[in-house]
DNA sequence: CCGCTTCGTCGAACCGCTTCGACGATCATT
DNA sequence: AATGATCGTCGAAGCGGTTCGACGAAGCGG
């Protein structure tokens, strides 16, 4: 493995001349430059990273912490996690996947921190309170989250526009005509930790229907098919008259589907369905396929890493708070309702 | 920032003591040890990763090469990312997410491998003849791969036993009394391009089909819901009186229920439906749950891992080489055939 | 033609840690 | 008691870069 001083050698200039042509820190002449470039081309040199990283105090790594307790990533999740990499990968950083325990180990968190491997970290799963903000905050280390906490004052984040994509949502069920609409969300326990989706669509989904004169109906569901059809029997209890079901949680989604099927309800003649925060893959999966608000995705990983680029590059201390919305994207779930008889059950 | 240098000065020993009883790499007194431990705790020191990489010739970095060419990652191959990066952390050591186009660009490859910023790596999505792997082996870099070339000489690897596994697939259908069973394999042009599921999975749905004396049908499918409704639609023109299907890919195989559907088909009363390399989420999500042959998941990433840095700390050249198998989990999409009158369409 | 910048390059001092050789002290060996 | 080993510690030389001050040469205004 060629080392710079090969290089200087080589090209007989001092290595000091050779790093400047690296990393343009000082004009060189032409001519050198030459030398220089082929020496390394020669050599087959590529500059050592460790060694980089320590003499001028920038790894170029990037930490991506996201907590990993339950059962791996959604589809959702996932594709955050690739647009950051392709992102981090595409301005010559490099992506490290830091799985940290969902609370409490603050202090491995600081560990990894106070090691200065990363240059700077993105966040995910944010709670709306969430220490691990703080913790990151006062290690010095440039932080955007992805989500956001209750105060984002001070703080860089990326977050799904939870308000508009719920707004959004309901304007189309009650566009066609829906007026009886139950929004299935995440889990009691979910909504009980702080987490802000969960919490910030409940009150999108309130304001809402509010605002088109509805009454609003919310139904809690376990992250799984099961919680799913319970959810979808609570549903119905609460709401016999219900023609459109909103649900954002990704993996009840299917369960509702199934539930409806087993009652014999046909989507989306007898009840429309709505999806949100979900990737097309996912609304595809479905017969028919889902009518949904698709997440960003991969975007969001991308604009994440971007800002913290730009803010590691750039001197400045702006912080970059973004929403985006997802879009409607419609396909067989919904439809206008068919009046039908309520058979009181 | 506390360094070694103020640890040594405050516990009055020098900076190489500390850093052995950083290491353990010589015998230090218990009294000094103590002494150390103390000013390290006092100061908050945290060794600088980057320093210690550079002297060490270590980075306890591992990358995690994966093409990201498609649409991100499935939830098979997410299962294998989040394994890997519990894994490493687990172990000390952290991951570096690394999208590497698909093909073409070697040098990219050479040019991450020569800046020694990883220790080693895991390569996904290994083609049956992979140049990837040849530069990587070249480049000097310990290499474990997920999946495997054809020849695998003095190559390190876990996969999935695909032989096993589709012999067990079959021999559970033809235990429920099945006779026609149609195997639904990724697309012409992944079977082309020497995907090595896919093709260690077509010979042995023939070796298996031909063992029971049945004869084998193959249709290859596009990796989406459309594709698998194409897909089904062909599988019942070859074969008319199917009564079972095969399908290992994962995003077409909700197209194959769908298409099941709208033609009047139930499941499993009239086709079963088993689905190959399958993680139980993804499972869940059809109604009914599909019996699978589910992905070893996480554990594959984590035994890549576990292999890498056994081989990184421990001195030996053994090859690490292991096959996985899938593990049959009956849910509500296979039964016994119903003996149905073969409407001649 | 002189003093002053600006340009291009060099040498050397780090960055923070590991590791090797050396060395006094302790301890078993003959 | 002399002789090695062994133990515990130190100092110094790297690891492979970056970056700062310095310095000769060239360019410029007056």
């Amino acid at each position: 493995m060629a080392t710079m001083h090969d290089v200087a050698r080589l090209a007989q200039v001092s290595v000091s001349t050779v790093s400047y042509v690296l990393t343009g820190a000082r004009p060189i002449s032409q001519a050198t430059r030459a030398k220089v470039l082929a020496a390394m081309a020669q050599l087959d040199y590529q500059p050592n990273a460790m060694a980089r990283g320590l003499a001028s105090r920038r790894s170029r790594i990037l930490g991506l912490l996201l907590p990993m307790d339950e059962r791996g990533l959604g589809a959702t999740e996932a594709a955050f996690v690739t647009g950051a990499a392709a992102a981090a990968s595409a301005v010559g950083y490099h992506l490290v996947l830091s799985p940290v325990g969902g609370g409490g180990d603050l202090d491995e968190l600081r560990r990894l921190a106070s090691q200065r491997m990363f240059d700077g970290v993105v966040l995910m799963e944010v709670q709306l309170a969430d220490e691990r903000v703080d913790a990151l905050g006062q290690a010095g280390v440039p932080l955007v989250l992805i989500g956001r906490t209750g105060d984002t004052d001070g703080l860089s984040y990326v977050d799904i526009d939870f308000e508009q994509t719920v707004r959004e949502a309901v304007a189309h069920l009650v566009g066609l005509g829906h007026r009886q609409i139950v929004y299935v969300n995440h889990s009691a326990e979910t909504l009980a930790s702080g987490y802000g989706p969960a919490l910030r669509t409940r009150d999108a989904f309130v304001t809402a229907m509010t605002g088109h004169g509805l009454e609003p109906v919310m139904i809690p569901a376990q992250d799984s098919a099961a919680g799913g059809r319970a959810a979808l029997a609570a549903a119905v209890a609460r709401a016999p008259g219900l023609t459109a079901v909103l649900a954002m949680n990704e993996t009840a989604i299917f369960g509702i589907l199934g539930e409806l099927t087993a009652r014999g309800l046909s989507v989306p003649d007898d009840v429309s369905v709505v999806s949100m925060v979900t990737s097309p893959q996912v609304a595809e999966l479905a017969t028919p396929a889902l009518t949904a608000m698709t997440s960003p995705g991969s975007a969001m990983g991308r604009i994440a890493i971007e800002a913290l680029v730009r803010h590691l590059d750039g001197a400045g201390d702006e912080r970059h708070q973004q929403l985006l919305p997802c879009a409607l994207e419609i396909r067989g779930s919904t439809a206008a309702p068919r009046s039908r008889q309520p058979d009181g059950g």
